[in-house]
DNA sequence: CGTTGTAGGACTATTATAGTCCTATATAGC
DNA sequence: GCTATATAGGACTATAATAGTCCTACAACG
């Protein structure tokens, strides 16, 4: 499939929604959910890795719900997609050479390596707030299964 | 493995296990196997694969086998990956913005989009005469590549 | 104390990937 | 021609990763 996955696409929906909300008033799962055509329950998964990440805060209760835990311009798209997904790695032996039975007969590193580090580098600037803007209309229609529809 | 996967390996294996034969003579599917650790029935597919994707040529028979239909440093890695995973695409919303249907209301697209292009021109840059030398053990990397590592 | 919310464990379902089995066909050498 | 060794490839099974659901517990506002 893609690198980038649907439930961190999910993931990036629901923090663009709260973004949006950008108000001190939390903003619910089941409101989350809707609005952005996922699945009520994974939404409230994915909201509570993101919780747990620290990504965002949570209040219980009635008028509970999520809010962003800091600025839209403080959150890359790379925080997202690691605490959902984990670390994008090209290449399992990336991460650490120790790792890798096949060394040193097998080291396509170096070059790869480089490649590793600018999408990490990329992934990290880019930031929630630049999101926002793009993601702002109202959708058209859109019905069916929750299938993936875009990030 | 994440980005790339197992077979994506295997067929990289494969290709560096053909190229460094460099020879006229064939080298067959049980032999590239036996050497690169790869199942080999497995293997016989994925060279099938990159048969008919025309990067490799094939002989039947008894002395028969596969070989490179062209120079290693005429191999890229993306032609490699392509054939056996299909493109790395971040997400797929990037290959046609046709096909989206959250669209307008999504366009993380800008940025990723830059990534994408990225992505793949590294990937089509990388040669696979350089991963020749990286890969051979005998050798410790005290050389400087040749290869072309022009952008 | 009931309603509306999050927390999260434990499951099921679905899909993608990896790997195997089997049969057909080509060809070199005897 | 016959046989051994090779690729070609369809059809299958197995395994793993991902997506999605169900259920119970707990928190807090009114």
């Amino acid at each position: 499939m893609d690198v980038l996955r649907r439930n961190t696409d999910y993931a990036l929906r629901a923090m663009v929604g709260l973004a949006r909300q950008d108000g001190q008033e939390p903003v619910s799962a089941r409101w989350l959910a809707k609005e952005q055509d996922m699945p009520y329950q994974l939404t409230c998964k994915i909201l509570q890795k993101l919780h747990n990440a620290r990504l965002v805060e949570s209040c219980m209760g009635p008028k509970g719900g999520f809010r962003l835990s800091r600025k839209p311009s403080r959150i890359s798209l790379r925080d997202v997609i690691e605490v959902v997904q984990g670390p994008v790695q090209l290449n399992r032996c990336l991460l650490g050479v120790s790792e890798c039975p096949r060394w040193p007969k097998c080291a396509v590193s170096k070059r790869l390596a480089d490649l590793q580090r600018h999408i990490d580098g990329y992934l990290g600037e880019i930031t929630l707030d630049e999101l926002l803007t793009s993601r702002s209309m109202k959708k058209p229609k859109t019905k069916g299964k929750p299938g993936r529809k875009n990030v």
